[in-house]
DNA sequence: CGATTAAGTTAACACTGTTAAGGTAATAGA
DNA sequence: TCTATTACCTTAACAGTGTTAACTTAATCG
């Protein structure tokens, strides 16, 4: 009965998963429901991922890429390390608000969940931190930025952009501040803390 | 059989559900567990409490009044407005790390959960950032601070700080950079970015 | 005494992730 | 060509979850 697209099953499974992922959220993605998308039991699905975790882990793989590729291009489009900073920091938040589903998983699940998270693929998120944390080495060394630790810096930036995509995609911020009011505020105050004094440039 | 304490059963069942959601977290707390526990059978809990959320919101509202107080007792113990800023954004560090269950019902839950929050409990949520926008706001007058609008700016704080919790709650941040570390750079950039330049206090 | 109400129960529904056992068709070896 | 193995997928089941409906039992009230 299956409908053969190409690839086998094993493709077919993930870009379900990942289809009502993005369009019902994690909490309604189940094993049942993306086996009965596809016309297969949902005991299928444990031939090609041993259990869920897999399975999402795939989709973290995806969203590590998407949002390395949205860094990078950002990282691109600058000599200056602060507009560099200044442009993957609104990167950063522009996926997280873009893309809440895959954020979720990504960097909102349960730390139950990212213990099992391999450590090869653990690596490999790791480039998107160092890609921030080059910026500030380089704003460093340029003699822009306050003298820092560099990946305690991006560390830092980190937090500060992890707080503003989760707490603007939970709604639990105001609503009487604009979400583009926070996060250029947020982008400013960010280059302001790094920045040697006097901060005499409008960014 | 079940054993009377005082108070009656609503009270048993909140206390039990506090002591099961600090003991084995959020993701292990179920009403068939909770009512296991005192003896009862799960559909009495919804006797005093229509559903499950309500029974979280109580929590809920529990958390967000331990760090009320926390943040409270932070904010008489300084002066100064950034003494005052400081000592709150540690409070709040602190209480995320301390209570990690409390802190996760409190802002890191599904927004369906936040969506079916009480307005009133919302109210009462939204005095732990009138602390922090009230520092921001005494700053200004007092010169120390740039101007900016104290609303936002409380937001902002609250998103680094957030940011800080959630990320080392859920052991995201690199195992080489100490907690403590982090804690300290954030609550200094912070400031760097309220402060009017030049910087020279050692805060 | 009879009726009402309060408090708690059991059974069930519709879900969840996951495992064990079974079936069926294609393929490989003799 | 016949048999054995393997790949692939299924059904049934287990142990959970939140929640509802219907039932019992005891206390209270008119």
């Amino acid at each position: 009965m299956p409908s053969e697209t190409a690839g086998g099953l094993q493709r077919i499974i993930l870009d379900t998963a990942r289809q009502l992922l993005t369009d019902v959220g994690y909490a309604q993605l189940s094993m049942r429901k993306i086996a009965q998308k596809i016309g297969y039991s949902a005991t299928s699905i444990y031939l090609y991922y041993s259990n869920k975790d897999e399975l999402v882990h795939a989709l973290i793989d995806e969203g590590v890429d998407l949002l390395y590729a949205d860094l990078h291009e950002a990282n691109r489009s600058h000599a200056d390390p602060s507009l560099r900073l200044r442009a993957m920091c609104l990167a950063y938040i522009q996926f997280g608000l873009n893309h809440p589903e895959y954020y979720e998983i990504m960097y909102v699940l349960h730390p139950e969940y990212i213990k099992r998270y391999p450590a090869e693929k653990y690596r490999k998120a790791r480039r998107n931190l160092e890609l921030l944390a080059s910026a500030v080495e380089d704003g460093i060394q340029m003699e822009h930025f306050e003298a820092c630790e560099a990946t305690v810096g991006a560390n830092l930036i980190w937090t500060q952009l992890h707080g503003v995509v989760t707490l603007l995609n939970s709604e639990r911020v105001d609503k009487r501040i604009p979400a583009e009011t926070l996060i250029h505020s947020a982008c400013k105050h960010i280059l302001r803390s790094f920045l040697k004094t006097p901060q005499h440039k409008e960014v």
